[in-house]
DNA sequence: ATGGTGATGTTACCGAGTCACATAAGCGAC
DNA sequence: GTCGCTTATGTGACTCGGTAACATCACCAT
């Protein structure tokens, strides 16, 4: 096995969702993976900044999208509207494979502390960047968070059920659904 | 210094702020924190759960302090009434030593990313104690998350206004009147 | 004083993450 | 082709957070 093989991520990717999956993400090593992967800790630290994100990773790219959601917004658009446009791009991002994904990856999520950790962290990430984008686009601070707010409860709450589904619905299609119930809700409060 | 000194817990805590304050929090090692409280390694990780739990440990009470003022809300109370009187209890619990603590501690705070995370996650385990004490007595499940990512909102917000100023305004003050401009968004939303 | 209990210390260890340095692969220039 | 440059990987040693087994000491009741 040369040293050059090509993917060195993917592959140090693959090897650990087969441990987590295998033995448990506590229970697995850093060292074991870059093993499985053909490589060692110390590559496998030059990709990925920690163990968390070799979980994570992929998820940086969706605070750009949120954002260019919002920015891409039609012309004249309101606050409300810029929200929705930027969780329905943040929704639109993903397809069927992510949701085949998805199901390995939670069972291992909800068993680790550690994950469920920075998986809180990078959903007030996506928050974050949403409310910025509105607070970029003129929107009132206090109602950017509030709406920032109830479009990722929307994204989340739209994620859950798109995965445990077994229909063909996309998750946009359940997202901006779950957008529609929580502001019903608003009125009344 | 004979073993028994009193108040291990206590003398760890200051001695921890004190070396963050001095040197920043992971320049700071857990042997240093536990030699200048006197103390080892050991007996820190025995009295707390890990290096971040000695700047977050006094906010678990927290969670339990929001769902008790749900739960002790007037008779009749209505979701938002509810949601009102968990944030209210929780802003009550905080004195001028706290607004103390707090202008100590932030800064450490900002400077890290670890306690940061940690942060959130806090944060998340308050909102989530809210949701759930809703939950507990019958409000809809949807207006529930929504609730209570605004009660916590205001709280959060109102807790960095009361920090800032430096006049007398209890933080309960700050918060319900964060409540109440949070509330008059949501009609536009 | 004696013995039990609980808080602390000692020692050794594991695993995440870092660093300085070595090495090999790929690639273009000549 | 081979020389040199760049880039990806390996090596080895190290730090630090965190855990565990076992020893030890203080206090207290009897």
């Amino acid at each position: 096995m040369g040293r050059w093989e090509p993917d060195a991520q993917g592959r140090l990717l693959r090897a650990a969702l087969e441990l987590f999956a295998e033995h448990g993400y506590e229970a697995t090593t850093t060292a074991q993976i870059a093993e499985r992967a053909g490589l060692t800790k110390t590559t496998l630290f030059r990709l990925f900044a920690d163990k968390r994100e070799i979980v994570f990773q992929a998820q940086d790219e969706l605070t750009a999208l949120v954002r260019r959601g919002v920015d891409e917004a039609v012309e004249g658009a309101g606050p409300t509207e810029l929200m929705v446009n930027g969780v329905r791009i943040l929704s639109g991002a993903h397809t069927e494979q992510h949701r085949a994904t998805g199901r390995i990856l939670d069972p291992i999520l909800a068993a680790s502390p550690e994950l469920n950790e920075r998986a809180i962290f990078k959903r007030s990430a996506i928050t974050s960047a949403l409310e910025d984008a509105l607070l970029g686009h003129g929107v009132d601070p206090l109602r950017a968070g509030v709406l920032a707010d109830l479009g990722i409860r929307a994204y989340y709450g739209g994620y859950d059920a798109w995965v445990a589904a077994d229909d063909s619905t996309t998750l946009t299609e359940h997202v901006l659904a779950r957008v529609t119930l929580l502001r019903s809700e608003l009125s009344r409060i």
